[in-house]
DNA sequence: TTATTAGTTTAGAATAGTTATAATGTGTAA
DNA sequence: TTACACATTATAACTATTCTAAACTAATAA
């Protein structure tokens, strides 16, 4: 009982100072706000910088800020969830791996191929894309640009 | 003796009917034209109509096609070497298989979803993408639009 | 034609990214 | 507080791709 109510309150103190809007974001998205979910919006939403990772990249990224080791599954099963509700966009680049963007505008992309790195194209920087033809019973889901850029 | 010039002349035969610019074009390349080489042009090249496909689909056109089997391997290093001639082009969709293109020309596609089929985009159905900014150091190779489309 | 050699093919092993499984743990509604 | 549905986990399994090393073959020199 004594350790409930000490669990609670540790858990609760977390929750309250840094994560009270992502526990009601996954809340209202019908994910449960566990630790490990909540550890990893906080790394993937807590900066207004977007930015761009695979799988592997994300988890060096947890293992470095937190002590708490998130077993690869999980990390791969939240990303999904997030891809899921809209929070992750994710990007063809190449077979190879896949790429996040916690961007989820309508964008454009660099590739540096030699840098395996994307980089944001915005949207003063391109002209709209404008498809004339559609495919019959098909509606666009998306329309992505992606500049594929190496050493001069 | 007698059995080299069987075997000489049912290649050439061959060689000769059907395959002869394949053949020389091989051989410009610098790609010797084995007998894997020969069929595979034939498959990829013969018809003027381009298509798409990933390994896994080659692979099975090959076997429909010929009873000598091709191994992976060759298939693979076959791919990359027309790749890296610039007889095929390939095509970010998404990361769970390679798409190679036996169109080389300068064109976007739709990605249908559903059928997981690949869709030329042709010049006069899009506007010239322009993009309004350069990456010091670096030099555009390609301008991919990838629309992605669902069941409506 | 024969011998040489450099490039090619091959089966299978190895690797990398991702998904599936089944046991254990946890958040939440009652 | 309990019960249960949902989450996490380690690990196995799977899939696409690359690597390896031995066997083979096209090109070329003799």
């Amino acid at each position: 009982m004594a350790q409930f109510n000490i669990n609670f309150s540790k858990i609760s103190n977390i929750i309250m100072k840094d994560n009270l809007d992502f526990v009601t974001k996954l809340r209202n998205s019908g994910l449960r706000p566990t630790k490990q979910r909540l550890k990893i919006c906080e790394i993937l939403f807590a900066s207004k910088k977007t930015f761009h990772f695979s799988i592997n990249e994300l988890s060096k990224i947890i293992s470095q800020k937190t002590d708490e080791r998130i077993s690869l599954a999980t990390i791969y099963n939240t990303v999904h969830a997030f891809l899921g509700k809209g929070y992750l966009k994710q990007i063809a680049v190449n077979s190879e791996q896949s790429y996040y963007d916690t961007n989820i505008s309508d964008h454009h992309h660099f590739y540096d191929e030699d840098k395996n790195q994307l980089i944001d194209i915005h949207d003063d920087e391109v002209e709209p894309v404008k498809i004339n033809r559609k495919i019959p019973g098909k509606k666009i889901k998306s329309i992505e640009v992606l500049v594929k850029v190496q050493n001069d």
